[in-house]
DNA sequence: ATGAAAGCGCTAACAT
DNA sequence: ATGTTAGCGCTTTCAT
């Protein structure tokens, strides 16, 4: 059905595309393909939708007259009728974490298969954000809602989600809420760096954290002491460093550390990529280099990560998006969905934290 | 008169959130607050969009009316009877050129500030791109197309904008068309980038050009024409290199080079900064570093230029994505706007061009 | 299989 | 300043 309702599309734009409606200036309406045709309007709706009640021959009048006149649908209209929109709604934060792309091409993808549009927003700051969801909320604008890595209270979604518009969040669960939600494995994924940090033989292993209060940082901590705990080593709370996430942070602690003259780690792991990137770049500047000095592990595998070498923990930021899409669009349309997933992360071991095998 | 509107929103949105439409199913519409009020549809209209012709006590009674109803306007309904949406369609190809959340920032940035929304579309390859185009182009959609750095042909864009939707696009100029651009100065931002580095003295100068056939490439190499004649100095063909404009480019060409033996040049510029990063991974897995062995220069000044010290070219991503919003909604509203805007590009020195002189 | 007609929820003349 | 009314373009019963 869908792949029906593709193809007629294609045929109308290509039409659309070809001359130019030459007619008059008001766009063509179902009446005028109606009147064109000589049948009914709802016969030429039931056309345009693919109905299988329209006998062969009618069905090839009003094909041919849509295609005469440049006929396309208005989405308004149908939307109205329809009471439903087809559409989307996407809310991020104004910064960006650097995968809102990635995320945001997953959801488009499976979006786009299945004949839904996006419409999307940056919130800057909170206020702005509920305005935003708020907004969206609005009957008539979209049919479901996906939100990434907000702000905003689990009340504030918790009541947002009374309302019939299915939400989705992504890298957020909430409690009570009738909301999906998709996230990574963070903890899988720390637990098996840390893990093979150890099994290595590193034994004076700095962490270096993520802000206080982020799932992210706090869950990925969470599988370093899952880790450690199963190898049967304490984490030396005096290596645990506290970090915002951003490269800058990553860059002053290790410039900090080298000013300070104390002796370096066997090895680090650094709570995300950007940090550990500016870890690098602190060491590369005294000359000493990853792993020879310091074993390095990140976390999300950025692409720059691969530049690098930097062995990292892989976030999959595209099936994010995917997931969340599918929820969505599942909630919208009835079907059965797991309200939460996991997604898995993975290892992915480059040169930085001392073993040579991939690259 | 923007500002009204959204506090009115914000009010409206606040409502929703706070108390959920405890009633029944049915969402509320005009009728249902015309009743609660008292007064006709009309004017429940008039209130809901500023309208000055409105008796304060009146206009007070359907606000109270509103928020008691917990009323929220549908879209599609008020798109259909004004016939706009509020809304932009933007067109995104998918190969992320990894500007393009920045453009995207900016975009939304005005377009929020306006009370526009944003529809957003990934474009892969280019049959799907048309399709793509061609479906905003339905009338009802989207009120204005933006379109970055698509691969379709001139004519299919000259088609397109037969259509009275006005289209705006980025990084690309389009001959004959009825719509307008925005791009960045190219010319300018290399030349600026060739001349510093022969001030500084550097004569066998290699230039990493980018493909073929795109714009920014050629527009590029021509700015280091530009330099270069003006200072009386003739390109040395031999030191001009095709590339993609990816990273591996770069780094590849780097390796070749070093592999073969050939000394260095003194200096490389880069027609990017992905390139550019690459021939410095290359380098410093040789043990080599900038500028000490070889002044380096980039162009576009993404985030990681920074961290690394690359002297590079900023291409202004974010004004781009404002210009261009400002652009298209101009355009739909009427305002006069200039077709074709050419964004300045900045030279922005760092420590890989052998000056220390910003960080 | 097809048509007639009643909306979907809102706005915008036109009247008063 | 407010009300009446006729759409906007499409879908969808309900008849036939």
């Amino acid at each position: 059905m869908p792949v029906d309702v593709n193809d007629y599309i294609q045929d109308v734009s290509g039409t659309i595309l070809r001359d130019v409606a030459g007619d008059n200036g008001r766009p063509v309406t179902v009446q005028d393909v109606s009147r064109q045709s000589g049948v009914s309007t709802a016969t030429v709706s039931r056309v345009i939708n693919q109905s299988p009640k329209v006998r062969p021959a009618t069905r090839v009048r009003v094909l041919k007259a849509i295609r005469e006149l440049g006929y396309m649908r208005n989405h308004s209209a149908r939307a109205l009728a329809r009471q439903r929109t087809d559409t989307i709604g996407v809310v991020f934060p104004g910064i960006d974490s650097g995968f809102f792309s990635e995320v945001l091409k997953g959801i488009n993808e499976y979006a786009v298969s299945r004949d839904y549009h996006l419409m999307v927003a940056f919130s800057q700051g909170l206020p702005d954000e509920h305005d935003r969801v708020a907004e969206y909320l609005q009957a008539g604008r979209v049919d479901a809602l996906i939100l990434m890595n907000l702000g905003m209270s689990d009340q504030f979604i918790r009541q947002a989600s009374q309302r019939e518009l299915p939400i989705v969040l992504i890298d957020r669960p909430v409690k009570d809420a009738r909301v999906a939600s998709v996230m990574i494995d963070n903890i899988s994924g720390a637990d098996a760096a840390m893990s093979h940090l150890l099994a290595l033989g590193y034994e004076r292993i700095a962490i270096l954290n993520g802000p206080d209060g982020t799932i992210d940082a706090e869950q990925r901590f969470q599988g370093c002491q899952r880790a450690a705990k199963r190898a049967g080593v304490t984490l030396n709370k005096d290596l645990v460093w506290p970090g915002t996430f951003f490269w800058e942070s990553g860059y002053e602690l290790m410039k900090h550390w080298l000013d300070s003259g104390k002796t370096l780690p066997e090895a680090m792991f650094a709570l995300n990529d950007p940090m550990a990137m500016g870890v690098m770049e602190a060491m590369r500047e005294r000359g000493l280099s990853v792993p020879k000095d310091m074993a390095l592990v990140g976390f999300d595998d950025v692409q720059a990560a691969r530049h690098l070498g930097l062995t990292t923990v892989h976030s999959p930021m595209r099936e994010m998006g995917r997931a969340a899409s599918e929820a969505a669009i599942s909630l919208v349309t009835g079907g059965r969905t797991r309200l939460e997933r996991v997604l898995p992360t993975e290892l992915v071991i480059r040169r930085s934290c001392g073993v040579e095998r991939e690259s």
